[in-house]
DNA sequence: CAATGAGTATACCGAGTGGTATACTGTCCT
DNA sequence: AGGACAGTATACCACTCGGTATACTCATTG
């Protein structure tokens, strides 16, 4: 592995376990066994390292939700994938998930929130396409898209957050109860 | 008002908005007007200003809290006066809870979710309570209290992190889906 | 009056912060 | 061979961090 990817890599270890203002750049470079100006060169600050470690796992996950986020008019059927797919890289990601999660919900003037923000617009647009396709067969979801992606996604993020603490399991019978959960709150 | 109460105010507001490790002492000490030694003859040290923060407020919300978790065996009654109780609370309380849900959020090993776990128990047991006199009446709830209140203040606290950035209104119509949202997943 | 003790400010501490100037490597390309 | 350049380390910068030693004020109390 070369340097910028180990960097890369406790980077997220230590930003996942204690948060991105409790950790200096100093200990980071010592973790990835490099100095400072290594670090320095390849991505220019402390912030800038942030925001490449976002860049590149969420580009993999955007990519993840895009193939998933097929609508054929069963809405159910195709939240129930969007489910699973999330629910499945959270468990396979579990650091970043709770690195993205913890910043998710990041003060609203820190610096973890803006990183995040300027990083997940997509992933909002994504869910809101789907909603907004699914609309022309249900016409009382009609003009409220961008309701329901964010409240979908913060659902399917308080599972994930509780399941990363063994709250929960995030298993099927959970993404059913999950996607039904969402539905009847659409329906009624 | 007194240093101790004007150190607090300003705490908390710096708290919810950038966050407990972005913040400085000195910073709070100059927002109060006062100085360094004058908060430390208070508090002890930074951690222990967090503690007396989180520990005052969260007393006045417990005292919420106790008054409306009276069970009478309708549980979705009780459900939705506790629901419309935090949802109150947060609405009069804005910074705090903005504050506490980024904590409940925080890494796992960051000073914030330590702060927040040794207070926050209390809490979680109140829910507790009424979920285990609500299986007395329902046979298939038995065992699982502990998940509910879990999950029942995880979907309250997404709700209401989703308001606190104008996601969506904590109206009457909300308290009435969240407590049947709920109840669905337990009955299915 | 003298003594106590809470409350406050000045001035300081060592350690660590994010960030950089400089110089040295090695590997390409001409 | 020689220049360019990415990559890396040593050593440093000014600044801020959480925390404190000391001394002062002032109200209470013996």
């Amino acid at each position: 592995m070369d340097n910028r990817s180990k960097i890369l890599s406790c980077a997220l270890q230590l930003f996942a376990a204690r948060g991105y203002d409790a950790v200096g750049v100093q200990e980071i470079a010592e973790a990835a066994g490099i100095t400072k100006p290594t670090l320095y060169h390849y991505f220019g600050s402390k912030y800038g390292l942030l925001q490449s470690l976002l860049q590149e796992q969420f580009t993999e996950l955007q990519n993840v939700l895009l193939k998933v986020t097929v609508y054929h008019g069963d809405l159910p059927l195709t939240l129930t994938r969007v489910t699973q797919a999330l629910f499945d890289y959270a468990a396979t990601h579990r650091r970043f998930y709770r690195m993205q999660l913890s910043m998710w919900f990041a003060p609203p003037d820190s610096e973890s929130l803006k990183a995040i923000s300027e990083v997940n617009g997509d992933q909002q647009q994504i869910l809101e396409q789907l909603f907004i396709q699914a609309a022309q067969d249900h016409g009382n979801m009609r003009g409220r898209h961008r309701a329901y992606a964010t409240t979908f996604l913060g659902m399917i993020n308080t599972y994930i957050g509780l399941a990363l603490n063994n709250h929960l399991a995030l298993d099927d019978e959970l993404v059913y109860k999950a996607v039904h959960q969402f539905m009847y709150g659409i329906f009624s």
